[in-house]
DNA sequence: TCATACATGGGACTCATTCTCAAATATTGG
DNA sequence: CCAATATTTGAGAATGAGTCCCATGTATGA
């Protein structure tokens, strides 16, 4: 919840290493790519940053159906995803209907701190051809 | 895939159980309860067995925050869930419009076989009066 | 009743993620 | 700039959901 965050040669390497990327990775790969490219980081500092990072708005974070945990600097604003099953490629999705039906609905039950998750899979078009 | 299932003592168990907790349990809580009750089902055919009727539109599932998957006899015809992340109270919900709104996303982007994901959180009445 | 394809379960195993905690380091008041 | 202090780090252990293996058990159809 601190909003102080330490200038880390581990944290401005984690959040280069996301620019660099450019794409949705998990914190096992950040961490390769780390170990390979810079000084290392640990994993553990890798999840704490990512964790951070997402809690300050600043990544993307997106479940695959495995169960891992998937990071992306984000374009900041509130959007969703509409995501490949077969390639993993992403696209951004916004929809203010979608956010005000939503906490529409909550309130209309009684619930408050509304938050959601809107996810949409497909196959993408590359993926069909193939 | 295959429509064949055989009626066994253990999917009859794991049913039932389903049928007397009526909300959403997880995996592990069902085989514990089974284990008190009934002569036992093993941990392994209980997750079957739970995926199964998933696989047949016959149970919900609904991820944890902390990644666990909680099932619950469905009550026919798909829908999406307000969850009380206090209390894990569930409401469920309709919205004919967001289907479409996800359909429409995805042919627009060129996805096939579409599928989605939305669930709303929040803290419901009686957990704010608390 | 038999044959057999499918189902079971105990326990080993996987694997992402979290925890522990002493050592390292950023920050800050002086 | 330095010491005091609050954070952060990381290596490895621990956790825990879920999966796998495979010998044994059992619905089911002929």
């Amino acid at each position: 919840m601190s909003t102080n965050r330490r200038e880390t040669k581990q944290r401005v390497a984690v959040s280069a290493a996301l620019d660099q990327v450019n794409e949705f990775v998990s914190a096992q790969q950040l961490h390769s790519i780390l170990r390979d490219t810079s000084d290392g980081v640990g994993l553990a500092t890798v999840y704490r940053t990512l964790q951070q990072l997402a809690e300050d708005g600043e990544v993307d974070v997106v479940k695959t159906a495995d169960n891992e945990s998937m990071y992306r600097r984000c374009s900041r604003g509130h959007h969703h995803h509409l995501l490949c099953r077969s390639c993993r490629r992403t696209v951004e999705v916004e929809s203010p209907s979608i956010e005000k039906w939503a906490q529409k609905v909550a309130s209309a039950n009684g619930f408050a701190e509304v938050d959601h998750v809107v996810e949409i899979t497909g196959i993408c078009a590359d993926c069909q051809a193939r």
